[in-house]
DNA sequence: CTTATGTTTAGAATAGTTCTAATTCTCGCT
DNA sequence: AGCGAGAATTAGAACTATTCTAAACATAAG
């Protein structure tokens, strides 16, 4: 099921941190992979389980966070609700559909990320933009 | 201290919405238009408290979700961390500066929130877009 | 005045996440 | 193969921000 260009990418970013890639560590990232349909922590935990019975759950919210640092997943928040987990790399925003509760990938151009940045007054100088879009969204 | 317009601007978006303007909400509202730093909801109490000594916190979160039912005040969430409060009701983004903390407005001009829209694929119905930056901001 | 409704309050409860300390694993070395 | 050091996992306790609950209080309308 696991590709190995992915399952490559993985042990390569690890390593790269002075990390290890362990079973856990790869099973979570694989469930990221296999449904994109931004998991909280606790719909990790129970998906990984299948693969993986005795994993705890710190050990996801551990996985989680590491796959972040090696910025191989994005965490998104909206409003107070739980952290949502993402592995899409490329520049894009997210929808948020207030009916159905479900977040949507938005693709971003580079030439529109470059367009916002350019309403920041001289002197500001961002390391990130994140954009939010809540609403009704397409049947899809 | 408080200008008779924005009481005469709460009391009015309250008995709009079926509400009564109590000192306790006054109180909050003040505090928020005094000191536009993007206070929590502890950071609200502790300054209410110096007005308002018996104010319990609860009424606090229940007066900011009041307000922010009234359109009066914008909540506003960075990653995890608590709820923050803004009584700047122009459309603007924030610009979260993570040295120092700090919260910044930033203006955004109605064409730029557009031209943010118009990447939305067909069919996609936004009510609000939402902008955060990170990074280093300017001394201010 | 009295009633109905809106509001405040203290404290308990909850949700999501992080921490702690003990255990287990795995890599590099012999 | 065996051993030690550091890395990773684990269960459960702890923590933080917030919401809920139920009782007390205030107030506008009749």
């Amino acid at each position: 099921m696991r590709s190995t260009e992915t399952h490559d990418a993985l042990s390569q970013r690890l390593a790269d941190s002075g990390l290890r890639a362990t079973p856990q560590r790869e099973v979570v990232y694989d469930v990221l992979l296999k449904k994109r349909d931004h998991p909280t922590a606790d719909e990790v935990f129970a998906r990984v389980k299948t693969d993986l019975p005795s994993i705890s759950l710190a050990t996801v919210y551990n996985c989680l966070e590491t796959l972040v640092q090696c910025d191989l997943v994005r965490a998104v928040n909206f409003e107070r609700g739980p952290t949502r987990y993402c592995p899409n790399l490329r520049p894009h925003a997210h929808f948020h559909d207030e009916k159905t509760g479900r977040t949507h990938d938005i693709d971003l151009p580079p030439a529109l990320i470059e367009k916002v940045k350019s309403v920041l007054p001289a002197g500001y100088d961002p390391t990130s933009v994140e954009i939010i879009f809540r609403g009704k969204a397409a049947k899809s």
